[in-house]
RNA sequence: GGGCCCUUAGCUCAGGGGUAGAGCGCUUCCCUGACGCGGAAGAAGUCAGAGGUUCGAAUCCUCUAGGGCCCACCA
């Protein structure tokens, strides 16, 4: 084909004029026949459509599509897919701050409500149906920004392969999923205390849990004996007393074995709760001997499970305390106190508390301030209480060995990149403290698809739940009806209720290969790309997106849901924290887009060893820049000469060495791929290619303006060198490497053939002889530097001094060293290695 | 309290038993017909510290000190 080299070659504008020839020309489209052995799947991580993509996810996404490049110049059929993470709490909250909004179930369908212009303020209820629309809303303009940025990014995307985490045909999908789960045994409900977010009314799963360190005090209180005798514990939460229900102490803690057995009365509530043993007291923690609440905190879950102690719960869902006096506190005193809490929140009530207790005498001194963590949701900002509700779980390995065992066997049979990955996923399900929680009582979710029936009393039986048909799904039990009723039943005695329940949005990630793969819906995709090969993620979530995805494909199918599994660092400031909002330390990634171009933002991303935290780093995209001109210029400069030279033309030994030195690169490029460690690869590639411009194309510069045979090898050999150059380069720097492949070949270079060290072997001899003149030319070079004279100055005596095999190398090469070195002539003298240079006293030319 | 990772040139990082590496920055020089978003050259490090293994340790082992992260029952 004839060549279009431009004259000033720019690798501004390329994104654009690149993305649309990729999307016309259906580029990274997955081949619709492929066989499976020649799939290459990834399960993409959908990102949180709740705000902004910032550096971390720039970061991660290039690695990640380096690899899938790679894959597809290697043959592979890549099926590279994307997902949008938008349903759930993060999405709420950010339509409740834009708009102006609340959700308000109770309230009608406003059939004519628009989209506020300016958000309301204070926040205007609405109904969850009008909630939900607003979230739709807000959600398809964010996911047009976040395409729009991986577009730039140049992410080899096949984006007809496009999924939601909110769509019905996803809802359907996770609910199919959930049902299968439930007829296996493997979900269920539960009446349980759950760890509960007393801002957003929802409960919260482990893996969402986050300590705090918080300011606290001791408090030494006095409980009583019925002799008058006084026994001291100490809680950082003495608001709790009216809902202990028992004080605990080691077995063998001498100071307590009188008590065990006994009873002793609250103060001020005067309630009588037993003194119970249990080997979680700690005796070297406060007095050794703590009262039970509850529930104060997850210790104290426990003590009321194996101690089989009643429940007495104050604090409700609004995190506010009982409007009513609790049954179980009886004296006239007792119940004053408590009304006087009633309806506050526990900090309130704490301080009241702490007057009260000082002023009957039960407060021991003085408070002794303390520093301990606290549990928040990750999101929230008040600490969690723990009330009991009915939920939603999934077994996850949390309160059965067998299963938790499978479940760590799976992480052994996992290839993870890098390899001390693996113990960060054991480690979490060892800890595993409980089931997997997976409802939410939120709005912007998958529903639980679950009815109950309703008894002529009007209670509901949740023992028997009504299920869909799966040829139904998806459903929405809180306006869809169950088969067997009508609408109007809904609430009524004899008729059902829809659950209220949303599941988290983890419990829909997890299902992301099947969500990508369309399982259920289109069984041949789904044979060709599941299990996938490769899931690219962050360390933070391997406790939950990679362990919730491993344990919904153990329980469905017994097997892992990919091959391997390629974890991602984090994007450090200079300072070397993490970069987050809140930190204010966020760099929007448009900025480095226009400042260096996309290739150059990937050189930056694809230059940190897998998994390793890097710093953002402006001064590596001033490379990548760099990098990405070079190529541009150095390809101008080898198509500037002839037309295509077949390889079989390169016969000069410097031009076979240089196809050597390629065929190594090409090999330890390819070993260090196949080891997911693009890194290795692209700083082989690159060394290469310096190499190849500072030495070998000022060697053969001046032969490549001649004619003939000579000229003709050395044409030859920069054109299959260029090929190869590009190629390797093609999954890092996508636009500059399409460019320049453009202007001589026909076709995407990244449908093209990943090189290989066979195509060059013909061509290719020891890399000696290059090695060599290189060595002169450098020395050469150096004489001319140090006496501050041009480049061009000649060299009137060059003295090469070596074995004769060795010079007789150099000699095969001494026309083109000459011309590289402004030389006259070389003398050659046997002895040990030896380089000499003479500049011209006066010989400016 | 337990665990994982890191500590190498001013900076960002490779390397991983045999004479310390790259790029940036810095210094000096060049203006050559692919490239001024050029090109050539140079200076620069007790490989965090201390022990040990070894003929030989930046590299393997132990401990210590910093940094980061993950986990842990908030009395």
């Amino acid at each position: 084909m004839t060549r279009k080299v431009p004259d000033k070659p720019t690798i501004d504008g390329l994104e654009s004029t690149w993305d649309a020839r990729w999307e016309n020309d259906g580029t990274y489209h997955f081949p619709a026949g492929a066989d499976r052995a020649d799939v290459f799947a990834i399960d993409t991580p959908p990102p949180t459509v709740s705000g902004s993509l910032h550096m971390g996810h720039v970061f991660g996404y290039a690695q990640a599509d380096v690899i899938a490049r790679y894959q597809r110049m290697q043959g592979k059929a890549v099926f590279y897919p994307m997902g949008w993470d938008d349903n759930g709490l993060p999405t709420e909250r950010r339509v409740q701050a834009f708009y102006g909004v609340s959700c308000d179930p109770s309230l009608q369908y406003e059939e004519t409500f628009e989209p506020p212009v300016e958000p309301h303020d204070p926040a205007r209820p609405i109904s969850r149906r009008n909630f939900v629309e607003l979230c739709h809303i807000l959600t398809e303009k964010d996911e047009k920004v976040f395409e729009d940025l991986f577009r730039i990014l140049g992410l080899s995307v096949d984006w007809r392969h496009l999924y939601t985490t909110i769509s019905a045909t996803t809802q359907r999908i996770s609910q199919r999923a959930f049902l299968r789960n439930l007829a296996r045994g493997e979900a269920y409900a539960q009446e349980a205390p759950v760890l509960w977010d007393t801002d957003f009314q929802t409960a919260v799963a482990q893996a969402e849990l986050e300590d705090r360190e918080r300011p606290g005090a001791y408090y030494r209180i006095a409980f009583h004996r019925d002799n008058g005798e006084r026994v001291f514990i100490e809680t950082t939460r003495p608001e709790l007393i009216c809902s202990c229900v028992a004080l605990v102490a080691h077995p063998d803690d001498a100071r307590y074995q009188a008590l065990f057995g006994s009873t002793v009365r609250t103060p001020l509530f005067d309630v009588e709760v037993p003194v119970m043993a249990h080997e979680l007291a700690d005796p070297d923690k406060g007095s050794g001997i703590a009262m039970i609440c509850t529930f104060g905190d997850t210790t104290d879950v426990t003590w009321w499970r194996e101690l089989d102690l009643p429940t007495r719960a104050v604090i409700g869902r609004d995190g506010r305390y009982r409007e009513t006096t609790p049954e179980w506190i009886t004296s006239p005193a007792g119940r004053q106190v408590y009304a006087e809490l009633s309806g506050t929140f526990a900090r309130q009530a704490h301080k009241a508390m702490v007057s009260y207790l000082s002023e009957s005498g039960d407060l021991d001194g003085e408070p002794r301030p303390i520093t301990h963590a606290v549990k928040f949701y990750e999101r929230g900002e008040r600490p969690l209480e723990i009330v009991t509700s009915r939920q939603w779980y999934i077994r996850n390995g949390g309160r059965d060995g067998e299963l938790r065992q499978a479940l760590v066997e799976r992480g052994e049979e996992l290839e993870w990149v890098p390899d001390y990955m693996r113990v960060r996923y054991r480690h979490w399900v060892d800890g595993l403290a409980g089931d997997w929680l997976i409802s939410r009582q939120r709005f912007f979710g998958v529903p639980v698809p679950v009815w109950y029936p309703v008894d002529l009393s009007g209670v509901p039986d949740h023992a028997h739940p009504l299920l869909p048909e799966e040829a139904d799904l998806p459903v929405d039990p809180s306006s869809d009806t169950p088969g067997g009723y009508v609408p109007d039943q809904r609430g009524q005695p004899g008729g059902f209720v829809g659950d209220m329940d949303i599941m988290d949005t983890w419990a829909t990630s997890s299902l992301s290969p099947l969500i990508a793969a369309r399982w259920g819906s289109d069984d041949g995709l789904f044979e060709r790309v599941y299990p996938m090969d490769l899931r690219p993620q962050g360390h933070e979530i391997i406790r939950t997106w990679l362990f919730s995805t491993v344990v919904r494909a153990h329980l469905e199918f017994g097997a892992l849901p990919w091959h391997h599994t390629t974890i991602n660092g984090w994007i450090l400031d200079p300072d070397r924290k993490k970069m987050s909002k809140s930190k204010g330390n966020v760099i929007t990634p448009l900025e480095p887009f226009e400042a260096y171009g996309a290739d150059a933002v990937r050189y930056w991303a694809a230059s940190a060893r897998p998994g390793a935290d890097t710093a953002f780093d402006e001064g590596q995209m001033k490379i990548g820049r760099r990098l990405a001109i070079k190529i541009l210029n150095a390809s101008r400069f080898v198509l500037g000469f002839a037309e295509d030279v077949d390889s079989t033309a390169v016969w000069t030994p410097l031009d076979k060495a240089m196809i050597g030195r390629m065929a190594a690169v090409v090999d330890s490029a390819t070993r260090a791929f196949e080891a997911y460690d693009y890194a290795k690869a692209l700083e082989a590639i690159e060394g290469a290619f310096w190499s190849w411009t500072d030495d070998y194309l000022e060697l053969v510069k001046s032969r490549a303006y001649g004619h003939g045979e000579v000229a003709g090898s050395a044409h030859a050999a920069l054109q299959l060198s260029l090929s190869v150059f590009l190629r390797l380069f093609a999954p890092f720097l996508p636009y500059v490497t399409e460019e320049v492949w453009s202007w001589w070949r026909d076709g995407s270079v990244h449908r093209a053939a990943w090189p290989t060290v066979a195509e060059l072997e013909h061509a290719a001899s020891d890399s000696t002889v290059l090695d060599l003149t290189a060595q002169v030319l450098s020395h050469v070079r150096r004489t001319k530097s140090e006496a501050k004279v041009s480049m061009r100055t000649p060299v009137s005596t060059l003295v090469v001094s070596d074995t004769p095999e060795r010079l007789a190398l150099v000699r095969s090469a001494q026309s083109d060293l000459v011309e590289a070195a402004g030389a006259r002539d070389i003398e050659y003298v046997e002895g040990s290695f030896l380089i000499e240079a003479t500049i011209a006293a006066d010989d400016s030319g």
